[in-house]
This record gives C-alpha cells, structure tokens and sequence, in this order.
DNA sequence: GGCTGCTTCAAACGACTGTTTGAAATGAAA
DNA sequence: TTTCATTTCAAACAGTCGTTTGAAGCAGCC
C-alpha cells in the first residue's frame, strides 16, 4: 500500500484523459501514455488490465465529474427555461473549442466516442445508458410534443449531441484551409447562438407540423 | 497493355468501396481489400502506389459518380424549392441507410469522413474544396438571410453535413441495444421527415431571429 | 527460339500495436 | 535485519500494419 503507487495511477490516468481527448481512444497508443506519464511500458497493464481497463476507468470518472458539474445535470437543466436549458448544454458542449481545463477534456472525449463508439464505450454505455442520454432526451423532450415516440426523442437527442461534437473533434482543422476560421471568444460566442437557434427552431419545427 | 491488369485494378476498387463504406478508412486493411478481391498482397502497391493512392482515385470516381447524379448535383437542387432541395439532401444522405447499392458506399465513404477527415480526404479537399462543399453551402445560403457571413454559411453547411451522416455510420449500433431501432423504410422515412424539418426549422429561425 | 515489358506472386521487411515476463527495487511488518 | 507482498523496470513476445523485394509468369515482338 506505497503511496508512489497511486502516484503512478493518478499520473497514468491524467496522461490518458489528456492523449484520449486530443486524438481519441485509438488514436492514442499506450506508449505514448506512458512517456507523457514518465511511468513504465507494463504500468497500465499492472494498474489497469490493460488499455481496455484504464479507458473505462477514465470514462467512469470523466462521466462522473461531468454530472456533477453543470451541463450535463439534468437536475440544474430543469430549473431554467427550455430555451436556456438548451443554450446552457450547447455551451457546455462547445467549451473544448476555447478552454483545455479538465472539464473540456472530459467532453472532447466525448466528442470522439459520438462519432463512432468504441468498444469500450458500448460497454460503458450499456452500464450507463441511462443517465448518458438522459439528460439530453429530458432537453429535447421539452421541445417534442408530449406524444412524441420514445423513438423520435432519441433520435433527436442523438442528433443533438451530434450538433457540436463535429466542430469539438475537428477543432485543429477548421483553423486550416480552406476553412482558416479563427477558434475566438467571438467566434464560439457566434456557433453557440447560431447552434442553439438551429436547434430550437428545428425542435420547435417539428413541433409544431406534427402530433 | 494487357486486359486481366485492368480487370485486376477493378476487382481492388469493387472490394475497397465495399469496406472503405463499411468501416472506412483505416478501419479497413489492405488485406482484407486484397483477400476479397482476390488478388496478390502487391496488387494495390503496384497499381495505385500505395493504399492512400487507391483511396484518392475512389474518393474521385465516387465524388466523380455524385455529382452526375441527383442530391449532389447543384443545378438540380436549385431547381427545386429550398424546401423541396433541403428534403433531397437529406434524403439522399440517409440513402445508405436502406440501400447497399453503389450509391450509398459513396455517400457512407463521405459519412466517414464527416466525422474526423483522414490526411488523404484532406488532400481530396486541397484539390476539389470548392465542389465538395459548394451544394451544401448554396444550399442553406437559400435559408440563410443574404447578409450572412461566409463563415456563418460554411459552418451551417458543415453542420447540415453532419446532421445524416452519424446515423449513417453507425447504422449497424442503431439496431442494438439501447436503441434497438429496426431500420426499415417507415424509419428513414420518418428520420428523412424529422431531420428536414430539424433543418428547415433551424435554418429559418436562424434567418430571421438575425441579420 | 530468345528477348522485352508488363503483371503476378510468396515471402519477407521494418515499424507499429497491446501485452507478458521474470528479475530487481521498494517499503512496511515481523 | 530479515521477510514479504507490492510495485517498478527493461526486455521481449505475438500480432497487425503498409510496403518492398526479387523471382516467376505471361503476353507480344524481333
């Protein structure tokens, strides 16, 4: 029970969050988390089973942290307005354009598991499903008419999550040709109106042209 | 110059669409493109130097396929009403979701791409930018009030862009659990109708709720 | 026949991946 | 100090990746 042991955890999991959330899961190779984390080549297979094990891990805190934080709490949603609600998340989402804290990270990695989930999400996923798209689902809800399918919801939510982690993933690139946009305050001020207003109109749309 | 060479560089493209749709890009090996061509190891370094040379000529010809036909074509689109033209897109878009036929490979090898563009798709861009995103940008530009920056159009294009293509790619995790959504005709059509009026909706609060 | 240029082929190369190994180091308890 | 489980370490393993090699096959032509 050596205290340099938790060390090593801590170290390799903040390595980890960092590498997943620029390059994804598998774009990240267990060598280059542990020369971030000046720890040994056999450490994540001692501390974690494994690449598999340790990326579950992160999931779970990075999961946990988010909840906790505004954004993704469902509870903290419900006591604005649904449009507020609605800004307030794509805010959320869209942080890791302008800030590189911890929280950003969490949602980058996200972002790159709303693409095309890996395994180990799906894992996660089928112990968390719940809470994950829950708050989203109780967003757009707000926005559906009360006899909307369960379907429809989660299509809508899932189209909403997609809304941002494109321009989160793609972060570095839109700064290039032929996009050269300029990542600013002003700018992600600029993608969060126009995001959210795309959102609640659409939502509000198909409100209202259906039962 | 003789013919089984040829029939050899087909047989390669056939099978690299088939995976390069199904799990794209890097998801796919040069050996499993070789073994269901039926071809030799070398075959794809010798005919198109290389796997990224065979992935720049297919990303070509099925650019090239696209555009001679309905939903990419610009001209067609804007003989119709922007609704009507918005409609099309998604339609088409979301082709891949019923149909495995030459078509929609195409629109699911783009659909890859959407998510986080490979070093060969960013080359593809350098050359044919302008034609790749033109349809879509002409597209909600006719939603979009005329003083709209080109910035605001070009992130509106790339976010309509990506509105089809995650339920595209991960069209086989859709049919799972938690989702389990049987995709059958009634579906897409439903998602063809909810995703339109998303847009639509979107767009036109977008318009007006701005300058 | 022999020559030539294009194409195919099995095998290997070198670079990467995640993981395992067995010995060495460590630090607390006996 | 000795004992002991825990933790670290350098090295290697087994697998995949894209690519290269050099010989073999096969047309058409002199």
């Amino acid at each position: 029970m050596t205290r340099p042991a938790e060390y090593t955890r801590q170290s390799i999991i903040k390595a980890a969050v960092t590498l997943f959330a620029e390059k994804g899961f598998e774009g990240s190779s267990v060598r280059d988390i542990v020369t971030k984390a000046r720890v040994n080549q056999a450490a994540i297979n001692y501390h974690f089973k494994g690449k598999d094990g340790l990326y579950l891990e992160v999931l779970q805190t990075a999961f946990e942290k988010l909840t906790e934080n505004a954004g993704f709490d469902a509870e903290k949603l419900k006591s604005l307005s649904r449009e507020e609600a609605l800004r307030s998340f794509v805010s959320q989402q869209l942080r890791p354009l302008l800030y590189r804290d911890e929280m950003s990270r969490y949602i980058r990695m996200f972002a790159w598991e709303s693409a095309h989930p890996s395994k180990v999400f799906r894992k996660f996923m089928a112990i968390n499903s719940v809470s994950y798209l829950t708050a989203a689902v109780d967003l757009v809800r707000r926005f559906l008419p009360p006899s909307a399918q369960k379907r429809t919801a989660l299509c809508a939510a899932i189209w909403l999550m997609g809304q941002c982690s494109v321009f989160v993933r793609n972060r570095e690139l839109f700064a290039q040709e032929p996009f050269s946009i300029t990542i600013d305050e002003p700018f992600v001020d600029e993608l969060t109106k126009l995001i959210t207003r795309l959102a609640i109109g659409g939502l509000l749309q198909a409100c209202e042209s259906r039962g």
